[in-house]
DNA sequence: TGTACATCAGTGAACGCGCGTTCACTGATGTAC
DNA sequence: TGTACATCAGTGAACGCGCGTTCACTGATGTAC
């Protein structure tokens, strides 16, 4: 086998190019979204004729994909770390911790966070690892309102969740996977309601829609997940 | 003056046609979000010549603003209905009104949603006028939270919102016309809280993310504005 | 009612551009002996 | 240490495509008298 060796230097400038491609498509999608990515327009600002990409990524779809499931896996681990860094804490403040790691990774990387909730590129389709990423991301917050019950009359999401857990078993595997003792429905209403509450500030200030009112998101945010723990009942 | 009088055949014709090619615009923007309008692909589904279009809009920039502005004056009308229809209820009623006509608009119409919270098509320059838009949109729920006061402290947010108010006239006199006794903070802060909330849910419903977990995104919202509506303490 | 004229929707050719992707190639860099 | 060979990054030409937009034109439709 005649294969480079990883970490040889081939290797090594191999994956320094490809990680450029990849921060150039990014800022590709800081404006325009997903579907702003060029294959051409990327070769162009790396100084490198088109065809020169075919070396690094199989094809634009490829590139998509790989920034998508970096990006989720980007998320997933923040998520995970403060999950643990925070686990002698009060589920209050282990929710605000993981709430503020996924916040923190948002602001910092908008072009990311557009990618994984903006509308999909045309002719993309996304792969279908994609929806457990997501998944993983979210685990952690299923365990944290696991400890919890909701006080507000959500009754009906949460049965329709606990019917779509049942017919569903990977979401099933996912919850006990997380949450074993709680239940299930009222796990995924806390978890379905977080991701709702984080997407409403995050998703409004990535696309800039909070320009010029000069105010500081990740404020709002703990407001807003500070009464999510109250309505969970939350120590 | 030989101008075609209103209501003539021709300009009968005339509207008909232009309200076909922004249907078939926000077809596309259904898929790709606003950067996927394209008047070719528009002329090739009405089954006409590109250049056609011509005689009906400036250029692709005028088509954008155009459905940019009918799709804010859409939901401004929307909300405004609610608002006079709810007029004798209860605060909180008032609340769930406002926020239903917003949610239903948005769910028969997750193109025009997409089109006013997704990320701007790359070249397209939004008109200024938009801001005053989306603001007309808020302001009858800005009316209703100000006859409430938030619980939960967001008192840096509150602040810096009435600082922003203070600031910025046009803001001001937003406030002053819908909410001219309650404390300016106070009622901004809900206004952008229940911003918040609406795009929690709606954001991820028009866009596809909660595809595949069979449950109805109106429960949730519903959930998550009658908690605000707790937050707020409105009767 | 009939004729002359103005209006205007729509066409086809043309422009330059950026796109994704293929292909045969060149030349530098690493590897084996 | 030196030479022969394999690997592989990058090029330039080429493909067909869709894009926004302009221009001079044709022909139908409405209007004025």
């Amino acid at each position: 086998m005649t294969e480079g060796r990883a970490g040889g230097p081939r290797e090594r400038y191999r994956a320094q190019v490809r990680a450029e491609i990849k921060q150039a498509a990014l800022d590709q999608v800081a404006n325009g979204g997903a579907g702003a990515v060029a294959l051409t327009g990327i070769a162009k600002r790396l100084g490198v004729s088109g065809p020169a990409l075919y070396k690094y990524f199989a094809s634009r779809d490829d590139l998509l994909t790989e920034l998508i499931l970096d990006a989720y896996a980007e998320v997933a681990t923040a998520v995970a770390a403060a999950a643990e860094a925070s686990r002698d804490a009060s589920p209050r403040d282990r929710l605000h911790a993981l709430a503020a790691a996924y916040r923190d990774w948002a602001l910092a990387h908008p072009q990311k966070y557009l990618l994984l909730t903006g509308p999909p590129s045309p002719t993309y389709q996304a792969p279908p690892e994609t929806v457990d990423r997501a998944r993983a991301v979210l685990g952690p917050f299923l365990a944290v309102l696991a400890e919890g019950r909701p006080r507000t009359g959500a009754a009906d999401v949460r049965d329709q969740l606990a019917r779509w857990a049942e017919a569903t078993p990977a979401v099933a595997a996912w919850v006990r996977a997380f949450a074993p003792d709680g239940d299930a429905g009222d796990a995924l209403t806390g978890a379905v309601t977080v991701w709702a509450r984080l997407h409403g500030v995050l998703g409004l200030a990535t696309v800039g829609l909070f320009a010029g009112m000069g105010f500081d998101p990740a404020a709002l945010l703990h407001a807003e997940i500070d009464a999510l723990a109250d309505q969970y009942g939350l120590p």
